[in-house]
RNA sequence: CGGGGUGUAGCGCAGCCUGGUAGCGCAACUGCUUUGGGAGCAGUGGGUCGGAGGUUCGAAUCCUCUCACCCCGACCA
C-alpha cells in the first residue's frame, strides 16, 4: 500500500483527552478516532491490526475444536427474561424499541442467544459435545469509558461457549480453552498470566482471567513470592489470625467521642490501634440490612459478602444505617443491635477486647468483649485481601499486588443458563439432562490496546510481527528522483511477491518526516531507500525494536526480511 | 450518579479575572529556496469562541440554564 493514496493521518502532538500509553499512541498513529466517549472508528492501521488480532484468535479457536457462528447483536427482550438476566443487569444492557414498541436489547453478551439456539437443535449426547463461538461487537453501557478502546461502550469480543455432557466433560472443554487461550495471547506478543477468578454470584465452578501487566489496568493481581498461586484480589482468601481471648475484659465503658466518625479519627482520639477496632458496616441484600464486622485495620471484599449472603450487595444508605442503629453514619456497633442479621469476619476474633461505636451520635464504646456484649450470627472469610498477607495457598510466600488489564476469560458456567432456557439432551438411558455450560470471552479490541500498551517505546509503537498491521515499512526518501523510486518500487514488488505487506512512503515529504512518523508507526522492519546511498549501491535496513540502521543491498533485503521473520514468529509461537 | 476540570481555526494553546468585536505555534494552500531525523523566507485562506437565554450601548469575557468530553470517586462509617 502507497502511503500518499492510502489514509494514514498521524499526530504530532498527543489529543488532550488522552492519558494512557496505548490511547495516546493508537490516536498518534492513526490506528483508531474517537465519535464519542467509548466509541471508536477504527482506522485503516488500527483495523488491520485488529484483524490480525482476530486471525489468531480464530486459529487458535478452530484448532481447538471450536466452532464459528456469527450472531445478532440486536436480541429479542424474550430470551433476557427467561433467564431472568432482563432484570439484573440494570442500565449497563443498552435497551430499545421497534416500531411496534417491541423490546429488544443490544447485546452485552451473547449466553441466552447461543443457549436459545443449541436448546433448539441438540436434543442428543450423540451431538455433543459442542463448542460455538464468534466475533463479534458488543454494546455495554460502561459506568465509565476509559483509556480509548481498554474501556469502551461498543467493542469487539470473541465470545465462546461449551456445552458438554457433564462436569467432566465441561472440564474438558475448559481446559481446551485454557490452553488455547495461553497460546493465543502469546502469539499476540503479550505476557497475558492466568489467574483465578471470582465466578460471581451467578455460581460456576471455575473461573481464570487472563491478565496483562499494565500500569493502566483495571484488575488487581496478586500472587505469591514463593508459590505459583495468582488470584484476583477479589477472590483471595484471607487466613483466620488466631483468637484472642476476651475473658478479662474490663466493664463495658461509653466514652463521649464528639465528631469521631472514621476509624482513623476514633483510634487516634481514644489512643487505641485500629485493630482492636470493630468496624460495623450496615449493607442490604436489596431486601432487608444486616451487619458486617470488619476489624478495624483491614477493609471489607464487597465480593466475599456477596457470596456469602448469595446475593448482590451494597452498602446501606445513611437513612437505613440511622434506622438499623439509631445513630448517625460513623457511631455504629453491633452491641444492642437488634433485628438484623450479624456477619462477622475471621479478624474479629483476633480483637479479644475492643473499641466500637454505641449506636448513639459522639458516642463509641470501650471494653467491648465478644460473646459478652454482642453475638455473631455467622463468621466468615469477609476481608480484602492486602499485599504482604501471607499466602493461602503455600502459608509461606507473601503476596504482592499488580494491576492487569483483563483480556480473557474462561468460565464454567454449570446449568444455570441450560436450565432456564431449556437447553436438555436426552443421554444413553433415555433420561434428559441440563447440558453443561462454559463461556469463553475474550475482549478483541481490548487485547490490541493491550498489545500497544505492552510493546513500545518514547518514539512510538514496537509491533510484534503477528499483530504488525505491515510487516515492512519501506521509505522512499526522493520520491522525485526516478533511480530511487525505481529501486523503490523493484523492492516493494519483491518483498510483496515473498509475502510479505508493505507500507510504502511515498509521500512528498522531507526524510524527517518520514522517520518519526516510521517511529510512530512502529511497523517491524524498515527498509530506507534515499538517493546518496543508492549511487553506492546501498540501501538501510533498521529493525525498529532496536532502531540501529545496517547499511545493505538492495538484494539482500528480501532474504534478511524473510531471516528475521522467521526467527521472531518462531518466538511467538509456542 | 457525586465531585473536579475543559470546551476559542484541523491539532495544541493564549485571551476571560478587569466587557470594546479574536490571537500564537503547528498543520493547510501559493511561490521561491531547501531535501538522511518533524526546513527557511514571503504570502494566502480558515473561527456559529460548545449551545440557549439573560445583563449591557456593547459579551469569548459577567449571570442562569444546558450539552459534550476528560479526570477522580461511586466500598469502609
Amino acid at each position: 500500500m502507497k502511503q500518499s493514496s492510502g489514509f494514514f493521518p498521524t499526530l504530532r502532538e498527543a489529543p488532550k483527552e488522552a492519558e494512557a500509553k496505548s490511547h495516546v499512541l493508537m490516536l498518534r498513529a492513526g490506528l483508531i478516532r474517537q465519535l464519542a466517549a467509548g466509541l471508536y472508528i477504527y482506522l485503516p492501521l488500527g483495523w488491520r491490526a485488529l484483524r490480525n488480532v482476530e486471525a489468531i484468535v480464530r486459529e487458535e479457536m478452530d484448532a481447538a475444536g471450536a466452532i464459528e457462528v456469527l450472531m445478532p447483536s440486536l436480541q429479542p427482550d424474550l430470551l433476557w427474561k427467561q433467564s431472568g438476566r432482563w432484570d439484573v443487569m440494570g442500565p449497563e444492557m443498552m435497551r430499545l424499541q421497534d416500531r411496534n414498541e417491541r423490546e429488544f436489547v443490544l447485546g452485552p453478551t451473547h449466553e441466552e442467544v447461543i443457549t436459545s439456539l443449541v436448546a433448539s437443535e441438540i436434543r442428543s449426547y450423540r451431538d455433543l459435545p459442542k463448542n460455538l463461538y464468534q466475533i463479534q461487537t458488543k454494546f455495554r453501557d460502561e459506568i465509565r469509558p476509559r483509556f480509548g478502546v481498554v474501556r469502551a461502550r461498543e467493542f469487539i469480543m470473541k465470545d465462546g461457549y461449551s456445552f458438554d455432557v457433564d462436569d467432566d466433560g465441561a472440564g474438558v472443554s475448559y481446559q481446551a480453552m485454557y490452553d488455547a487461550y495461553a497460546r493465543l495471547f502469546h502469539r499476540c506478543g503479550l505476557t497475558a498470566m492466568p489467574v483465578e477468578a471470582d465466578t460471581g454470584v451467578m455460581g460456576g465452578s471455575r473461573s481464570h482471567e487472563f491478565m496483562v501487566p499494565a500500569e493502566i489496568g483495571e484488575s488487581e493481581i496478586v500472587s505469591c513470592g514463593a508459590c505459583d498461586y495468582r488470584a484476583n484480589r477479589e477472590l483471595t482468601e484471607s487466613s483466620a489470625p488466631e483468637s484472642v481471648s476476651s475473658a478479662n475484659a474490663l466493664p463495658l465503658e461509653e466514652v463521649h467521642t464528639p465528631n469521631q466518625r472514621t476509624i482513623e479519627e476514633v483510634a487516634a482520639f481514644l489512643k487505641v490501634e485500629p485493630a482492636s477496632m470493630i468496624k460495623t458496616l450496615i449493607f442490604t441484600d436489596g431486601e432487608k440490612p444486616f451487619v458486617v464486622l470488619m476489624r478495624g485495620d483491614c477493609a471489607v471484599n464487597e465480593i466475599k459478602v456477596a457470596k456469602a449472603v448469595g446475593k448482590p450487595v451494597e452498602l446501606a444508605s445513611p437513612e437505613t444505617i440511622q434506622q438499623v442503629t439509631g445513630a448517625p453514619v460513623g457511631f455504629a456497633g453491633p452491641v444492642g443491635l437488634t433485628g438484623v442479621d450479624v456477619w462477622a469476619d475471621l479478624s474479629i476474633k483476633s480483637i479479644g477486647v475492643g473499641v466500637t461505636g454505641a449506636n448513639k451520635a459522639d458516642y463509641h464504646l470501650k471494653n467491648v468483649a465478644i460473646d459478652r456484649d454482642f453475638t455473631v450470627d455467622r463468621w466468615a472469610d469477609l476481608r480484602l485481601a492486602e499485599p504482604g498477607d501471607v499466602c493461602p495457598k503455600c502459608g509461606k510466600g507473601t503476596l504482592s499486588m499488580t494491576l492487569g488489564i483483563e483480556v480473557g476469560h474462561v468460565f464454567v458456567l454449570g446449568t444455570k443458563y441450560s436450565t432456564a432456557l431449556n437447553a436438555v439432551y436426552t443421554d444413553e438411558k433415555g433420561e434428559r439432562r441440563p447440558m453443561v455450560m462454559g463461556c469463553y470471552g475474550i475482549g478483541v479490541s481490548r487485547t490490541l490496546a493491550a498489545v500497544v500498551e505492552e510493546n513500545s517505546d518514547d518514539k512510538g509503537i514496537v509491533w510484534p510481527v503477528t499483530v504488525a498491521p505491515y510487516h515492512v515499512h519501506l521509505l522512499n526518501l526522493s520520491p522525485k528522483s526516478e533511480e530511487v523510486t525505481k529501486a523503490s518500487a523493484e523492492l516493494y514488488d519483491g518483498l510483496r511477491a515473498a509475502g510479505f505487506s508493505v507500507l510504502l512512503d511515498d509521500r512528498d515529504e522531507r526524510p524527517g518526516v518520514k522517520f518519526n512518523d516510521a517511529d510512530l508507526l512502529g511497523l517491524p522492519y524498515r527498509v530506507i531507500v534515499g538517493e546518496k546511498g543508492l549511487k553506492s549501491g546501498q540501501i538501510e535496513f533498521v529493525q525498529r525494536k532496536s532502531l540501529e540502521k545496517e547499511p545493505i543491498a538492495p538484494a539482500d533485503v528480501i532474504a534478511r526480511v524473510k531471516g528475521l521473520y522467521a526467527e521472531e514468529l518462531s518466538r511467538f509461537t509456542p
